[in-house]
DNA sequence: CCACCATAAGTAATTTAGTTACATTTTTAA
DNA sequence: TTAAAAATGTAACTAAATTACTTATGGTGG
């Protein structure tokens, strides 16, 4: 909704070009946020070496109509403790810090994609899968658990859904689109040979081309309809943890989207599906 | 860290034994939050209809200071304006509202999974998975996504990696377990039938059994070492969609463990197979 | 190298916001 | 019906934050 690019990454980001006490004051706050968001102005200022003014400046420089504001906002920015910052994980880590840096950055990561949503995009796409005769979701390496889910989830609906990971299958199959079918490709990076070739197919095909993948790439450049998403992620140096969790609301979403569209038969349709399973659980005791 | 329950549930939970000016407040800071962490405590009063002191008391008892650190404590709830309580989509949503949503509530179920790590048992199943001869994940429906991106993961690692999906060949393979095999069951609800019995059999065949499921559920029992997680999302009404997210997250809380466990030469190993993909993908513009 | 200007930081007065103490109203139970 | 307790509001007060102003520092041109 409204732009709100992160407080407390602003202040880390504007470190270089503050002067001499406002450098105090940003350090005191970067050490401690959650300690600045409790204190008085006179407690922080005291704390930084600083006087109260310097504070108060501080605060409109960033924006904030005084002091008390400016703490509010810091406030939000820590989402209940969490470290509104991607914190990369270090070998000095243990066992107390390490699962909630992981947690940490997995939620900003998906606060950062909540405030960037390709809406229309998301629209478009409902529209089309709803429509589609037949989907198949297409995604390598890690993407292919992601099409995986997909495919599960997309299943209860009325349409056929398969996935395919074998990339001379995927060559085939993409090359024998026809119009009605939706080929759904999954790829952080957009830059796997393989899948891209295949969007490439698949669209000349005459078959319609949803992609998940990052604005701009190669794959993006193939695809009718593009659901970019916005993580920032060094997949070349780690193994890809964020991107595949912010695919996978993502995925919600569209099935939510075409649940919605469908209506009241839809989701009896869902619910039948849903109740044949309940002979294969133990009961819960509620 | 600090047990934190937020305060927009607490408010919202504490509304029936409110006093009638109380009431009024309680409703104005729900109608708006976002709001509320903004404005004036006068501002708040004439909103709500009640007098100043009614605010502040109000503010008191829940625990606060005072209304300023009142509202510090909401903003933190609310989290980069994420509403932190788990809010149905309503067939009435549209393309604006249920997208947010559903973010939202991952976000929710990620902040209080986080506030709830099974700590003890992750660095268990770390120490579990480092030793490991053979580890097997093992998960059905929705779990079999997350078992296929745990594979995939640990396979990159030096320890052989399987995952099974058919239930004959769960039961097959489960029996045949020997001391060094880890199986590691994946299941929200720890009551799937085939799941149970095979982590039964698993655990009298002598090898290790890890379970990543709900605490107290037929499926933690028959386990080894739980990694309990919780998430309260009514699997048997909608298809299952936070608690498979906070499943990948601890899933990548495993690897992260197993990884810094391992030392360089395991970062190494993981370096040179990430290598062996480079020629796979179009190189990046940068 | 000094002086002057501009920028930065601090002191003290002022203003604003929040709190406390007390009065009034409302509710409930005897 | 009345009295006591709880709830709410009014007004005085206190604390905190802001602004205006002064002092200090640093950089640049004479």
């Amino acid at each position: 909704m409204n732009p709100k690019p992160n407080l407390l990454t602003q202040v880390a980001a504007a470190l270089p070009g503050l002067s001499k006490s406002e450098t105090k004051v940003a350090q005191a706050i970067l050490a401690d946020p959650e300690a600045a968001t409790q204190s008085s102005i006179a407690n922080l200022a005291k704390l930084a070496g600083v006087s109260e003014p310097s504070v108060n400046r501080f605060s409109k420089r960033f924006g904030a109509k005084g002091f008390p504001d400016f703490k509010i906002q810091l406030a939000t920015s820590l989402v209940s403790g969490v470290r509104y910052m991607t914190q990369a994980v270090e070998p000095s880590d243990d066992i107390a810090s390490y699962p909630f840096k992981l947690f940490d950055n997995t939620i900003s990561a998906l606060i950062l994609a909540r405030d960037a949503l390709p809406t229309e995009a998301i629209a478009e796409a409902v529209d089309l899968l709803s429509s589609a005769k037949r989907i198949m979701f297409l995604g390598l390496g890690t993407s292919a658990a992601v099409a995986k889910d997909a495919e599960h989830k997309f299943f209860r609906f009325n349409t056929p859904v398969t996935t395919q990971t074998d990339p001379l299958m995927l060559r085939m199959l993409t090359a024998g689109g026809v119009p009605g079918d939706v080929f759904f490709f999954i790829s952080h990076t957009g830059r796997t040979k393989s899948i891209v070739e295949a969007a490439e197919l698949a669209q000349s095909s005459g078959a319609t081309v949803i992609g998940l993948t990052s604005a701009k790439s190669p794959l993006a450049k193939a695809c009718d309809c593009v659901l970019a998403v916005n993580v920032t992620e060094n997949t070349d140096d780690y193994l890809p943890m964020t991107s595949r969790i912010v695919q996978l609301v993502l995925i919600d979403t569209l099935v939510t989207g075409v649940m919605l569209r469908g209506g009241s038969a839809l989701v009896e349709h869902v619910a039948r599906i849903k109740d044949s399973l309940r002979t294969t659980r133990f009961p819960s005791k509620k």
